[in-house]
Formats: C-alpha cells, sequence, structure tokens
DNA sequence: CAAATATATGAACATATTTTCATATTAACA
DNA sequence: TGTTAATATGAAAATATGTTCATATATTTG
C-alpha cells in the first residue's frame, strides 16, 4: 500500500500498536528492563528478581517471544530468555524522558 | 522510592505501562501521528481523517488528553486538540525503527 | 526408575478496554 | 427563539487481557 502523505499507513500503526501493547504492562516492562541489563536469564531468575508467579510469568515470556521480543534458549531444565532486539529499551528511554501527567 | 540498582522501581514502570497504554491503539497512534503533521484539529477534522465516528473518536480524544497526552482549547463550537508533548512522537520513530517480527 | 526441579499449558475466572447507540450540551445563526 | 452543527456523555454490549489454579511435560539426579 502506498501513503499519498507523511502520514503513516493504518498497516503499520497496527503493527506498532500491537508491539505497543505487547509492552504496556508493568510486568512484562520489568522483564525488558531487567534483560536490558542482564543479557539473559532464567524463568526462576525472573521470577525471584520479579516476585511473580512461575505461571503468570511463564504466560507474559511466552507471549512476549510469540510477539518477537524475546528470544529462548533452553539449557538442561532452564530456559533464558534474552531480548531479541535491545532497540525496545529505547521505548523505555522515551517513555521516561517524555513528561505527560499522569 | 529509593532504587538500589539499575532497574526501574516498580512505580515507574506503571506510570510507563500506563502511558504506553494509552498509546498502544491504532486509532491514538493515528491520532497522535496526525498531530505530529497538524499542530491542531478539530474533532470533525480528525473523524474525516481518520475515518472514525464522532463519539467513538470523542471518547478516545478525552481518554488521551485525561491522560495528559492531548491538550485541548476550544473555539467556537469546535474544539482543537493538539499535543502536548512532542516526545510521544519519538515513541512512533521508536517502534517503527525497531524490527520485532510480526 | 523414582523423586525433584524447572517450565509450560489450558481452562475458568476476573477485570479492563473498546465500541455502539441514544441522547445531552453548547455555540452559532437565521 | 428555533434550528443546525459540533462535540460530549453515559450506559450497555462486545471483546480482549490478565490472573489463578491444577496439572502436564521434560530434565536432572540419586
Amino acid at each position: 500500500m502506498i501513503t499519498t502523505d507523511k502520514t503513516l499507513s493504518r498497516e503499520k500503526l497496527e503493527k506498532a500498536a500491537f508491539i505497543l501493547k505487547t509492552v504496556a504492562h508493568p510486568t512484562r516492562l520489568a522483564i525488558i528492563d531487567l534483560l536490558g541489563s542482564q543479557e539473559k536469564m532464567s524463568v526462576n531468575e525472573l521470577c525471584r528478581a520479579l516476585d511473580c508467579e512461575q505461571s503468570l510469568l511463564s504466560h507474559h515470556l511466552i507471549n512476549m517471544k510469540l510477539k518477537g521480543l524475546l528470544n529462548c534458549e533452553q539449557d538442561g531444565q532452564n530456559r533464558f530468555y534474552s531480548l531479541k532486539e535491545r532497540d525496545v529499551l529505547k521505548l523505555i528511554d522515551c517513555i521516561e524522558n517524555c513528561d505527560c501527567r499522569m
């Protein structure tokens, strides 16, 4: 589809919203934040760090992986999740510096 | 609250998620995108540009205003909405350039 | 192999968000 | 003042998301 002006196509907007939606959750943001400074972490490590119930965390992780945000690599009984694109970290900076009120 | 490491506080994460959630919708993203290149637009103009039902758009706009994303200024029977913080535009760039799949 | 540990799965439930529709409000103008 | 145009409001309905819980699967280790 060809956009005739400088405005984004509906398709792009939908894709962007889709990704943003995946990121827009405190726990998921925390996961991204942690993996920004830790390279890779097992579910258990994340569990402790985030004080989040195992199954719930698992749901989040799988969801994020599905949406292309995370990578997962198995090592024995552990699974290590990592950021697939460190670019998402910029989103956090972006928000941090943008002072919309609450 | 003092964060002892380089990780974001739960509070900050919650605030960030809150803002991201507001942005994470195709129509709302489109509004931001439009207002990025147009300074201010009336509800009607937005309606046409987005091909969005008046009342639905109104709900979105008021929501975005409430969350501190938009400004609104009245002129006669029109209300002109504008970005309160052009910084949110960076979010869109951010996403545009981050190629998570899907 | 049995037990323990790590993680995933799926269904049920709870909650939140989005959309629609009918109607209210406000301003302009004949 | 009555009518029209622009926008807002609120409740109901539709849909999506998040959470919990019980259980499954897979891996390691004794």
